[in-house]
DNA sequence: TCCATTACTTATCATTTGATAATAAAATAA
DNA sequence: TTATTTTATTATCAAATGATAAGTAATGGA
């Protein structure tokens, strides 16, 4: 296994993923929503409770520009901010319910278009695919340093 | 293997796979390149010659706007278009020896971290993500539909 | 107590990106 | 030939995003 081609599988693979990752997301069309927030949402929905600063690190962004998307999605009751009791410079970020309906729906909408990409998928196949997630969750993405 | 099971797995990976994309190639730092330029660099860089259209496509913009990238990266003398000679409406876009040499230097760049990824991989880690990667490749991500 | 640090916010400005209308030129179909 | 379609461009405007300065409030250490 020459390491120079592995590399040139993966940039193949990774694009592949963001691909597939684009046309899976790209029908989610929830109202007036940035890219930006849409992002920080799914986090805050898979994260949650989080604290803008994780919010800020996780999404590579500045905290000033966190902030403002927070509020934006605060304004628009999809998230709302908790301040911490121990420490209250700290706030916590959660869903509200009509945050929380919203993104259910939008991951309903990816797991259709997911589930559709496998659904010829043989009983193997699926066995394979769940092990090949393994592999490189443990061995390359999730390495962490 | 549940279905909603793996759609989950699923879901976790490819947040997994932009994380490290986004961290490979971070310090990737070509001067007043804007990311969106960046990315049409690199789709030119594998797939030349292109044309606009095509561009305009695979990276999901408006022509107009992919045209306005392309003057810039072209009045920068990254890349070149040379017209059709059958149908002299296309143009074919390619790199510049001057582009051809900052993107062979960015690739360098990531693949010297990915490098480091794998360093302490074994020759059977090697093998088994060379596996992952071709099962993922042939059963969820290039099933070209 | 005083000072430095942390977490977050507000405000502002510049840049990037997206959307759309209008145009031109070449190819193709009627 | 004329009309339609395709490919690409230019121009313009709006919106999203990024960067930075300044400020507040709470915490924690000296």
């Amino acid at each position: 296994m020459d390491k120079k081609d592995l590399f040139n599988q993966f940039v193949a693979f990774t694009t592949a993923v963001h691909q597939v990752t684009h046309e899976l997301t790209q029908n989610v069309k929830i109202d007036n929503i940035t890219p930006v927030q849409y992002k920080i949402l799914e986090y805050i929905k898979v994260s949650q409770p989080v604290t803008p600063t994780e919010i800020s690190d996780c999404q590579h962004m500045s905290l000033p520009n966190t902030s403002r998307e927070l509020r934006k999605l605060q304004e628009r009751k999809f998230i709302e901010k908790i301040s911490d009791t121990e420490d209250r410079r700290k706030h916590y970020v959660c869903l509200t319910k009509t945050g929380e309906k919203i993104m259910e729906d939008a991951f309903a909408c990816i797991e259709e278009r997911f589930q559709q990409l496998i659904q010829y998928s043989s009983k193997k196949d699926l066995e394979d695919i769940h092990n090949a997630l393994n592999i490189l969750d443990e061995k390359v993405f999730n390495t962490k340093s």
